[in-house]
RNA sequence: GGCCCAGUAGUUCAGUUGGUUAGAACGCCAGCCUGUCACGCUGGAGGUCGACGGUUCGAGCCCGUUCUGGGUCGCCA
């Protein structure tokens, strides 16, 4: 069977009128308008053609078919006497001479209609996910993501990086999230893990001397979804670099990103270099999040010296944020909303009043600020038609319960949000150490990798005690974009000695660190270059790109909520051989109700 | 693991105060239709109302339990 085309569906036009071609598609309809007249509409990957079948040998094929069969069609291709301006090829049509069956499809009732995938139940969706694929509004995500790939290796190509594979079995790592471990068939009771980040690789590329390294790299972690957070895999753009700065690694991704971003996104507007900078305590207390949305012109202002006794019993003894918003019109019932919204996601209430177009104060808990006004009204610079949001509590609830009414605000108030364009800025200065919640201890706060800013020195004074070690922040960065955390970073800690000191704080010595990192610590024993790096997620970017709310729309083959491929039937049970192989003893819970 | 929402035809949904035979749209099947392009017209098939239990003369609807899915918090160095 000759299975070749001559043209693909999406490519003829009135010039190849006259010509004889082949095609070769799904059948994605057939509009029958007459006995023995019918319009057949054939898709491949790059369009549609539209068949006209007038004879009765051909439309006896066509009948005998259900939609979405694919067919290999031989024609003539004609002029359309009625033609379609909506459509790339609406200009002409094709006689078919021909009519070759290449797959059948079984079924006259599909899951769900293939142009209208995108309504379906979603797991029905990822079930069927290869039929859900052929719906094009959802494969053109998919497309996206390797252009967007593509565009990324190129660009750090050219910023003279090179793309090396790390190992996907390796060992476990005590830090960090759950791993998915693999058991080691010759050595029972041993299991590898796949990587949640090549982090301890890179570093050793470093020390290997590989100058700029990068990778479009798989990541593993064992952890819940979300939205934007896939749940098993994801991939990561890791780089690392040698000999570099902080603002080394901020220069290269404010020039891969920027020009990426305009191109390819839903809009074509991008912060340009440098980005903006903001230190980790100011994103807290002006935006009230470490990944501030910066299209909301909007800012948090602490009003706690002149409100936390005004007599509203909430305030008492806590701390007081507010956020103006000028030239508000929402009406009152969207602010209710907007107070049920925020306590739900912040799991903290917010407060409002507002100043009316004669100035007053007004609604909400205005009554407890008559003293107030005129203090507030220099503090917050207010003006008639000013509605003003508060939040309240301990310091950080207060800050993060600010941050998510300003998103909402932002959400709500056009006139305070450029939506459409991409704004970037870079999270600096992050605290090293924090007191962890369960131990009341002093902790890591994000990573051990990261150098401390003061180096040695500083570890020294905090280790004597003559200053607080949360007051040491870390060459640790975040990049942020439109309120998405696209990536952290670090300048490394490569100093086998300075490692040690920021594990002393946390009452760890030399052989913990030598047992933890063992590579890593050995390597930097040998000499290491200082470096710097980060990892952009690829999803959460293309995401981004794509407008899409849910990762699930720009990942090939996703897995559901609960970490199931419901199309493959992974997790799934196995063979009692396999498990034997592996030393592996499994208590029989579910498998015998399983399939 | 906590909290919130949803589950009714192949699909997306409606279903009033608990009351006769559970509806619509799209899809599917049959017939008609020679310029459709979301084709149109006529007719038809299609239901364990997620599951189990309870209240009631009577449950898609009320109550309890449970399952499944989605969102969110915890978690994600």
């Amino acid at each position: 069977m000759k299975q070749s085309r001559t043209h693909t569906c999406g490519e003829l036009r009135l010039e190849h009128a006259g010509q004889t071609v082949t095609l070769a598609g799904f059948m994605e309809n057939v509009r029958e308008v007459g006995q023995n007249f019918a319009f057949v509409i054939l898709r491949d990957f790059y369009g549609t053609t539209q068949l006209v079948v007038e004879t009765e040998d051909m439309m006896a094929i066509i009948k005998s078919l259900n939609k979405e069969s694919t067919i290999q069609v031989t024609g003539t291709v004609r002029e359309r006497s009625s033609k379609n301006p909506n459509l790339p090829t609406g200009d002409i049509e094709v006689v078919p001479e021909k009519i070759e069956v290449l797959g059948r499809c079984r079924y006259n009732e599909l899951p769900f209609q293939i142009n209208r995938s995108r309504e379906a139940d979603e797991s029905l969706r990822l079930k069927y996910r290869y039929l859900d694929l052929r719906n094009p509004a959802v494969k053109k995500n998919i497309i996206l993501r390797c252009q967007v790939v593509a565009a990324i290796r190129a660009a750090m190509m050219d910023h003279g990086f090179l793309e090396i594979s790390t190992p996907i079995l390796t060992a476990s790592s005590p830090e960090g999230a759950r791993d998915y471990l693999v058991p080691a068939r010759k050595h029972p009771g041993k299991f590898y893990a796949l990587p949640q980040a090549p982090q301890q690789f890179k570093q050793l590329l470093m020390t290997s001397g590989f100058d700029k390294y990068f990778q479009i790299a798989p990541c593993f972690r064992d952890e819940d979804a979300r939205g934007d957070r896939s749940p098993g895999e994801f991939y990561q753009l890791d780089m690392e670099m040698a000999f570099a700065t902080q603002d080394d690694v901020f220069g290269v991704l404010e020039e891969v990103f920027p020009p990426i971003f305009a191109k390819y996104g839903t809009y074509n507007v991008a912060s340009t270099a440098p980005f903006k900078r903001i230190p980790f305590t100011e994103a807290m207390e002006k935006y009230g999040s470490d990944k501030p949305d910066l299209r909301i012109d909007l800012t948090v202002t602490d009003v706690t010296d002149l409100l936390s006794d005004c007599g509203f019993e909430p305030f008492a003894g806590g701390v007081v944020k507010a956020i103006p918003v000028t030239d508000f019109a929402a009406p009152r019932k969207q602010i209710d909303k907007l107070c049920a919204d925020v306590e739900v996601q912040a799991g903290n209430k917010a407060y409002w009043f507002k100043v009316d177009e004669n100035g007053e104060l007004s609604g909400g808990i205005a009554k407890f600020l008559g003293g107030k006004k005129e203090a507030l009204v220099e503090r917050l610079g207010l003006k008639p038609n000013t509605f003003v949001g508060l939040t309240c509590g301990k310091k950080g609830a207060a800050q993060k319960t600010a941050g998510v009414l300003r998103s909402k605000l932002g959400a709500l108030c056009p006139n305070h949000m450029d939506k459409e364009r991409y704004e970037f800025c870079w999270i600096v200065d992050f605290p090293m150490y924090e007191i962890g919640e369960e131990s009341g201890q002093l902790e890591f706060c994000h990573n051990p990798f990261s150098m401390p800013n003061g180096g040695a020195e500083i570890l020294d004074k905090a280790i004597s005690g003559e200053i607080d070690p949360l007051s040491i922040t870390a060459f640790q960065y975040d990049l942020v974009c439109n309120g998405v955390e696209l990536s952290s970073g670090a300048v490394r800690n490569h100093d086998p000695e300075i490692m040690i000191k920021a594990f002393n704080l946390v009452r760890l010595g030399e052989e913990d660190v030598k047992k933890k990192f063992p590579a890593m610590y050995n390597a930097f024993c040998y000499g290491a270059p200082p470096h710097a790096g980060i990892a952009p997620g690829i999803d959460r970017m293309v995401m981004l790109l794509a407008g899409e709310e849910s990762i699930r729309e720009i990942i090939p083959f996703p897995m559901n909520k609960n970490a199931q491929d419901l199309m493959m039937g992974a997790p799934s049970f196995v063979e009692q051989k396999q498990l034997d192989e592996l030393n592996i003893m499994v208590t029989k819970k579910e498998e015998e109700t399983a399939e």
